[in-house]
DNA sequence: CCTACCGATCGGTAGG
DNA sequence: CCTACCGATCGGTAGG
């Protein structure tokens, strides 16, 4: 079992770089050391690996919904910018695999990897949603407010690293002040982007 | 030549849905009630076309910039948001594939599309760092700023659909409107997005 | 633009 | 986990 968590800590690495299908299994077995045909002794097909990779990253950023504070919307968007960037910084790999690599899925296992990301987004309405019924966030389409929030998370894969200039907590702070006057919170406090 | 123009059409096509490494050959002629062997009369590799597409889609894109009409900032960011968005609306494959499939060309040819993006970018950055300097936009970090926005803009490609509810411009009206908040640009006359 | 072909590599399996 | 192998398919070329 923890010679399949090797196999998958790798695949995801690959996938992540060179996408699923520049990645042969044979160039995945090179990296851990093994013969290509070894691999199927850990795990049923290429295929499975991919979806375990998206299932390990979709649950990290399940994970952030489920920790974010009761209350407040601010705090909670707050937290979901903090905790959306958090999981980027530290599993970068996965969750560019759960960005990208899954649409490579087939049929029966897309659906399972498509669920999985809609609930992510639904967890993100569901903050604006209720920031909006508090009469703290004010958007005239909670849809489309969903939509760019997600936006502006998701693409941050592309660029941000976490050895960078910008540490995750200034990054955090600000990008969240940028999302918070958006949705059109008054400065408060902080003023966390101008 | 007006063959290989249809060739690079299918071409952007199919690498956009499934991506540029599970396109064959084989497949891209089969569009084309062509055998495999006789695409290369018309063009020298595959991965020449995945460049020939992102070079058309990255003109669509820096048009848009050459477009903008100069002046006020927040006429050149609704503008600028409007020209990306109708770029993605029209040209939804190659979009797709100068957003992603790029990644798949190897160093000579990489560099080409790495340039052509970054001239886009920077002329994205040009629009908000003249907005800052002008005092209508109001942010912390112009480079943190640009990457939101181009973060926001990039990731529309993914769920955007002319033929969905929100029609070209009404989308345009709105998206503009949260951005601009963002930037802190205090609402000015239409009330753009609460 | 076709036929026929090249060497290389693919994901996966049998049998140990 | 290895050796040895399977059929299929890959991008690309020769020669017409």
């Amino acid at each position: 079992m923890e010679r399949r968590d090797e196999i998958l800590h790798v695949a995801g690495h690959l996938f992540s770089q060179r996408g699923y299908h520049a990645t042969s299994m044979r160039e995945l077995a090179r990296h851990l050391n093994l013969q290509g045909g070894s691999l199927y002794a850990h795990i049923a097909s290429k295929e499975e690996l991919l979806l375990e990779v998206v299932r390990q990253a979709a649950a990290r950023f399940l994970g952030v919904l489920e920790a974010l504070p009761p209350g407040d919307p601010v705090a909670r968007l707050r937290a979901l910018v903090r905790g959306h960037l958090g999981v980027i910084a530290q599993e970068l790999p996965r969750a560019t695999v759960f960005f990208h690599e899954w649409k490579h899925l087939s049929p029966p296992l897309l659906e399972e990897a498509k669920a999985l990301r809609r609930r992510y987004e639904e967890g993100v309405q569901a903050v604006i949603q209720e920031g909006v019924e508090k009469g703290v966030f004010r958007v005239e389409n909670v849809r489309l407010a969903t939509l760019f929030v997600l936006s502006a998370l998701n693409w941050t894969y592309q660029w941000y690293r976490p050895e960078g200039a910008l540490s995750l907590e200034e990054l955090s702070e600000m990008y969240a002040g940028l999302l918070l006057r958006a949705l059109g919170v008054q400065e408060g406090g902080q003023d966390g982007a101008a």
